[in-house]
DNA sequence: ATTATATGTAACCAATTGGTTACATATAAT
DNA sequence: ATTATATGTAACCAATTGGTTACATATAAT
């Protein structure tokens, strides 16, 4: 799980995984085109979204083929709206009226 | 939204959640408590996850409360669940048997 | 058989991150 | 007025991160 969020922590590698799944089955080189750094630094990130399960690798010949793998974002989120439920539901309404006004108060007195 | 999914990509700030989640309004002093490392690696920390915007801070005298804003994560899951909508519904089934038959005769080459 | 292509690994480096100690300031309690 | 408490800032440091260049290897194309 830190893994992700780990991975998730940098705008490259968000692209990439934009990409990838848009485009099923692309190879390391058609991820490197998308991006201006070197080959090497694009194989780092996807390295790390391999090792974060992110990205699944399927070798064929020379060539590598990646898809997205969406499942640990969905346990992410399984379970950080659990752990947050009380925030997602109705009473996410009050607690913006909530926070709102308590910035309002501060803003006065600052 | 760098900045989320930067506030995130550290356990110690998951904690930092966690405890402001169910303890709103706590002070610094009892964010603190809670970790091992000083009082000013968790500062660092509760700044980062205040630039991100996930923890909102009012000022009372010499203490600052401390209380958990969802809506970042709100708005990163609104982003992601639209952009990988194709994941996330009756697909999902079909493209999980895919990879793990995939991941299979992977395995079978290797 | 030779050449081109797709990818991997090693060594290195600057910038960022996560932590520390030392010192400072503002408010609350006595 | 003095002391204790809550928090802030500065300077520093080791570890990690994100990138590079140089060299290597395996498969596909000619």
């Amino acid at each position: 799980m830190d893994k992700v969020f780990n991975a998730l922590a940098h705008e490259t590698r968000r692209q990439i995984l934009d990409f990838v799944m848009q485009n099923a089955g692309a190879l390391s080189g058609d991820i490197t085109a998308q991006f201006e750094v070197s080959r090497i630094a694009v194989s780092k990130h996807i390295k790390i979204l391999e090792r974060a399960n992110l990205l699944i690798i399927e070798k064929s010949g020379r060539e590598r083929l990646h898809y997205f793998n969406p499942m640990p974002i969905q346990a992410i989120y399984d379970r950080w709206t659990d752990a947050y439920s009380q925030f997602f539901a109705p009473k996410l309404n009050a607690f913006k009226t909530e926070i709102e006004s308590t910035e309002e108060a501060h803003e006065k007195t600052a």
